[in-house]
DNA sequence: AATCTAGTCAACCGCCGCCGC
DNA sequence: AGCGGCGGCGGTTGACTAGAT
């Protein structure tokens, strides 16, 4: 009856991840794809429990991560959606390409909240703060009752500001019309193509666990076309880890197209096939036929 | 130079809904 | 039908760092 347990967890690791067991679980999954948690551990060779494989995976070593912090439109975003859902960190993230529940809790309870409050703006109900309690002097002066309507002036002043700033974030609409993390495929097909043995070992390395995700576990590799989801550009990784922007076709257009791109008298060749919308929304499904189709690779002519 | 304090954020904990058995 | 595991979620913790004293 019913199924075994997760882990028992005995003789597992806890805290931080090393950059070896973040290796393990990055091949592990570019390998085999997102399956069942609970199993991942033992098959990846990680002392680890499959829930914290999982949340190693969704909020740190995910390839389509955008990494430092919030832009002041993605903040301005938060702030709307928060006044809308609350605290339901996991609905707002969806509509933030590229970000986590928890990376957004964490810029919402360490940036966001005080900004909000130094704006006069309760975080918690997104109206203006009350006053603070006034001092209890005897007998009010006129001198007093004239800071006490400059407050309320001003609190209006910042409930407009308020209002403006969320004006001017983009709507929902728009934002739907772009990409959204529900619909944007979790893995690409060249990071499918990674092997054991083309990740480099990086025990001179200094990055640590705490900022080793797989953009510097492929830093090592030859040329690797990937893209910007969130600008629909493709963009490409060179030997110093660094990102290259092609802005010259985008996303759609290597969906749709054979493209043949002039840069710097490089020429990169893309001969995607035009696979069923529904095959990008699905990572087992998607990285299954990566795997087999040997036209999703990319070459640097 | 040493210590203290505040800020940051990765990771853990515990709860909940869904669903397999 | 109901038990219980899995995956997801939000709240919280604690290690680490930078700046202040």
């Amino acid at each position: 009856m019913g199924r075994q347990p997760c882990c028992d967890k005995v003789g597992l690791k806890k805290g931080p991840w090393t950059s070896d067991e973040d290796k393990k679980l990055i091949n592990f999954i570019l390998t085999n794809g997102q399956c069942c948690w609970r199993a991942v551990p033992k098959l990846a060779g990680l002392l680890r429990c499959g829930k914290s494989c999982r949340l190693r995976w969704t909020n740190y070593l995910r390839p389509d991560l955008k990494r430092g912090l919030l832009s002041e439109y993605e903040e301005n975003l938060v702030i709307d959606l928060h006044s809308q859902l609350g605290n339901r960190w996991s609905k707002i993230a969806s509509n933030l390409p590229g970000r986590t529940d928890n990376e957004i809790k964490n810029h919402w309870n360490t940036h966001i909240k005080k900004k909000l409050r130094k704006m006069g703006i309760d975080p918690l109900t997104h109206k203006p703060l009350p006053p603070p309690p006034p001092p209890p002097p005897p007998e009010p002066t006129q001198e007093q009752e004239n800071q006490n309507s400059s407050e309320m002036e001003t609190v209006t002043i910042q409930d407009d500001y308020q209002k403006q700033s969320i004006s001017e974030a983009p709507s929902m609409e728009v934002i739907n019309n772009g990409f959204c993390t529900d619909e944007v495929p979790l893995m690409e097909p060249h990071e499918i193509l990674v092997s054991e043995s083309s990740v480099p070992c990086s025990s001179s390395s200094t990055s640590t666990s705490s900022n080793t995700n797989i953009n510097n576990l492929l830093e090592d590799l030859d040329f690797l076309p990937t893209f910007d989801w969130l600008n629909g550009d493709a963009c490409t990784t060179n030997n110093m880890g660094f990102w290259d922007m092609h802005d010259d076709f985008n996303y759609l257009d290597l969906l749709n197209n054979d493209i043949d791109s002039d840069r710097n008298n490089d020429v990169l060749t893309a001969n995607p096939p035009s696979l069923p919308p529904s095959a990008h929304h699905d990572f087992n499904q998607y990285s299954g036929m990566v795997m087999e189709e040997e036209s999703w690779k990319f070459e640097l002519m």
